[in-house]
DNA sequence: CAACTTACGCCACTCAGTGGCATATTACAA
DNA sequence: TTGTAATATGCCACTGAGTGGCGTAAGTTG
């Protein structure tokens, strides 16, 4: 199937657009399959742009650095979950709604999506400098979501810590739900069960964990 | 009292140490006089390097990044932390002795360290390259933090999603109570009251306020 | 005052990331 | 079709963080 990465949605865009998605999506798979092949550390930004046939100049229009490019597969996941909490209507628990957002967000994402995130969450899982990243990344997130919740109530987050809190624990979920989720689907020892199913199950146990950590006792 | 800085507690210890300890300490004061002077970006290492009169080899002995030497106040509050959690007896929910750790270390910082913390978080705040690594620190913490409580319970985080969310728990409150802090301290109407005591009302007051946020409904 | 250990300086090097400017390519209008 | 404006790319020189290796200086111990 080649890099074929993510179908590069053509939808009549001018030609220079589609140019552009081409592009990129270029970069985003054969960083993959580089890094994959070779580790983040062993393989330099100028292979990596050699091998696309772009300047390193150009590579630095697309992508802000180096890590950027390999987790861009999480990235894709982080602004599905803004759209789609944006799309929310409010209604309930901020908490719940900030919960669902996310596991339709991950529902949502497409099969070639799902191949390369686990790809990318292997390769983050051994190479520190894109945990680091990778953990910025969910905070970064974490802090739109709360600009999100901040325009949807009339409130400044700076006069209700609560927004921020929310932030925390949507995204602490999250983080406590994903950590050794890829480690742990290698030796899965239920096959049928869908690697996605089970990441979302392990980010819902998660959620439904909270309570019961509020008043764990020794 | 010059570049003083956190009064360099030789307690007789062997010559060499002693030395070491005071380089160390002339790199983090000096750091922070120059960052705070002329901004993080707009200090090269050599720079800073020549100020000391140590080798650029020399510093990456003892610090591992620009950005460590920079927050070096920061993770003094972090080591206290962990001691202060090590020490504490086992008793009643583990988030009351994680924040009752937390506000302990913070009382027990000394008044240099006060004065080089608050210049820290000023520069914190205009320097995204050091807010991030200040991030990442917390979370850094955070898993230290988890791993004690593993030990002390036996239980392995893997087996019980509820240790890392306690992790995330407290270090969340700490970054929302500390979040504008400095900002806020700025224009503080209520002066008399100490830069620290309203820092620690910050994080007591989102501490106390997880249980409301994770009901706050639309 | 030796013999050992440990920290330091120096130097050359890698590599990510940037600024500036010339050139190529696409978009658009006549 | 052709001319022109807009924009993406390439090239090149440069900065600055971080590293490896090795010789030297200084502290430690008998």
């Amino acid at each position: 199937m080649g890099a074929s990465g993510a179908a590069v949605d053509a939808g009549r865009l001018p030609l220079r657009e589609r140019k552009k998605l081409r592009t990129r999506q270029a970069l985003v798979d054969t960083a993959l399959e580089l890094f994959t092949a070779r580790e983040f550390d062993g393989v330099t930004l100028d292979e990596l742009v050699d091998s696309v046939e772009v300047s390193k100049r150009t590579f630095f229009r697309y992508f802000a650095s180096k890590e950027d490019v390999a987790i861009a597969a999480e990235a894709q996941l982080w602004q599905a979950y803004l759209d789609e909490f944006a799309r929310a209507e409010p209604d309930g628990p901020f908490l719940t709604a900030l919960r669902t957002a996310l596991i339709s967000a991950l529902e949502g994402m497409d099969a070639d999506w799902e191949r390369r995130f686990i790809a990318t969450r292997r390769l983050i899982g051994r190479t520190p400098a894109l945990r680091d990243h990778s953990t910025l990344t969910s905070f970064k997130t974490q802090e739109l979501l709360v600009s999100e919740l901040e325009t949807t109530l009339g409130v400044d987050s700076r006069d209700d810590v609560r927004l921020r809190l929310l932030g925390e624990l949507a995204l602490g979920a999250w983080r406590c739900g994903a950590k050794n989720w890829v480690r742990a689907e290698r030796h899965s020892t239920r096959r049928g069960t869908g690697a996605r199913a089970s990441l979302i199950q392990r980010v819902e146990e998660a959620f439904d964990a909270i309570p019961a950590s509020l008043t764990l006792c020794a």
